[in-house]
RNA sequence: GGAGAGUUGUCCGAGUGGUUGAAGGAGCACGCCUGGAAAGUGUGUAUACCCCAAAAGGGUAUCGAGGGUUCGAAUCCCUCACUCUCCGCCA
């Protein structure tokens, strides 16, 4: 969440911001956060107040009863009784407003970047750069790679839904193979590129699933274990970024990069229809993520390094691809900016997002208190980062399709010596 | 799953009701000492919120978490979480 040092220091640009989100009543709701805020201050000056009189009673009452002065010990224990009286209803109000301002801010979602361009639907994304000069388009016969699959026996949707259900393929001999590969590709890139490699726990904890800015509301998109009350990971960035949550970092200790490959489960409750065919969207998938906890100042230059490092990953699979800075109104909640990289599938005729790259900016920090001592000794609240680097499902699909002849898929040379074959057929 | 022990600051570790935010030690930072270093020595070394224009200074809370007893709790009671040991089960 937004921290209310933020809003009470830069308001104004604090609701200009969040405007860029289309955010309701951006002004009304800041303002109506610094007035709460206001109140707590006051009532907290008067519980301190009152709980400090309660202390130098509590002293002298020590000594007395040492001094053997029980008649005066008995007075000041009556005063004790009065301040406790009065400290009840000042500490309700202070709990309750308390509890009301954080009801308020968790709902506020993070402002954008002014960097955001303006605007309501996904066609508003703005292109920032592609490898596609003109749209592709596919020989006479291609087909979609739900066709594919089960042409060449590599990834087995009806037995998913068997074990499982709709949404968890079965992924067979070479389709397995693959997914093994681009894991290991993913990961050796990962690490070449200075993230250091994590296994992190694939189910989470409330917590955790609050200070990456699941939870609350967003329940619904995770899988829960109601006897442990756990969660299943919608992505490695919970449990990954959640490594620094409570933690204060040394100033020299930033940038701190990790990569970890993980399978991700979503409910995906309300999808349907053709947009959710074979790969395009599934409840179970793998995904190598990488996650910078970087110093405020250099933040946005390193989303920048980090959207190019994928764009370099799509490069050599030797996909077509697009850059998208994503419009204020097809943001994520927690982010404040954000980069789609998608690659185009010319057998389905669309663009697949395979990687998302966003700077949460403090807002993710904030809730997990993850922070660093500057220069000066000041603790400070970090920058987290993160992209999908990348997820495979989507990538599998766009290779698939885009590399079909009528005798075989040919792959890309980088994966020929993870995957041990050139082509499936 | 059964039985027992434990959870204190960056770390180790004292502390069973009264200036204990917390002894002592280590580490770290800065200074002195030194030709330089080690040793020695001095000082400092949590987080959050609040008061104060700011600094200085002050207040409140925090000894796993939450609740209770008490004028007063790290210290007593209850609940929960976690860790360790032994037994059982098991990839």
């Amino acid at each position: 969440m937004l921290s209310l040092l933020v809003i009470r220091e830069q308001t104004e640009e604090i609701i200009s911001r969040l405007e860029r989100k289309n955010f309701k009543d951006a002004r009304a709701i800041i303002l109506q956060v610094l007035e709460m805020d206001n109140s707590r201050k006051a009532f907290q000056k008067q519980n301190d107040d009152n709980l400090s009189q309660q202390n130098v009673l509590a002293n002298k009452i020590g000594d007395l009863f040492k001094a053997g002065n029980k008649d005066e010990a008995a007075g000041a224990k009556a005063e004790v009784a009065t301040l406790k009286a009065a400290a009840e209803e000042i500490k309700t109000k202070l709990t309750q407003t308390e509890t009301d301002i954080y009801a308020l801010m968790v709902t506020i979602p993070n402002a954008p970047s002014m960097a955001v361009p303006i605007g309501k639907t996904p066609e508003e994304n703005e292109v920032v750069s592609t490898n596609v000069k003109e749209l592709p388009v596919m020989a006479e016969g291609s087909v979609p790679h739900w066709e594919l699959t089960t042409k060449y026996d590599i990834i087995d949707f009806e037995l998913g839904n068997k074990i499982a259900g709709a949404g968890f393929p079965v992924y067979k001999g070479k389709g397995a193979r693959l997914q093994r590969a681009l894991i290991n590709f993913f990961l050796d890139k990962a690490t070449a590129a200075g993230y250091t490699e994590i296994q992190p726990p694939i189910l989470i904890n409330s917590d955790s699933g609050f200070g990456t800015g699941n939870l609350p509301d967003k329940e619904g998109q995770m899988y829960h274990c109601q006897i442990d009350d756990l969660f299943l990971i919608p992505t490695a960035e919970v449990p990954v970024t959640n490594i620094y949550r409570d933690v204060i970092l040394k100033e020299s200790d930033l940038p701190q990069k990790l990569t970890a490959y993980t399978p991700c489960f979503r409910r995906e409750a309300g999808s349907y229809g053709k947009d959710v065919r074979g790969l395009n969207r599934l409840h179970q998938f793998d995904k190598v993520e990488i996650v910078q906890i970087q110093h405020p100042n250099k933040s946005y230059e390193t989303l920048e390094t980090m959207r190019d490092y994928v764009i370099g990953l799509l490069t050599e699979l030797e996909l077509p691809y697009r850059v998208l800075k994503l419009c204020g109104g097809d943001m994520s909640f927690s982010s404040a900016l954000t980069y789609d990289l998608e690659v185009y599938s010319a057998a389905q005729q669309r663009w697949l997002e395979v990687s998302s790259v966003s700077n949460f900016e403090s807002f993710q920090a904030n809730r997990m208190k993850c922070r660093f001592k500057d220069a000066d000794g000041k603790t400070k609240l970090v920058h987290t980062l993160n992209g999908s680097a990348l997820a495979l499902p989507r990538i599998v699909a766009a290779l698939l399709e885009n590399n079909q002849t009528p005798t075989g898929i040919n792959l890309p040379k980088v994966l020929h010596k993870y995957t041990g074959f050139e082509t499936i057929e």
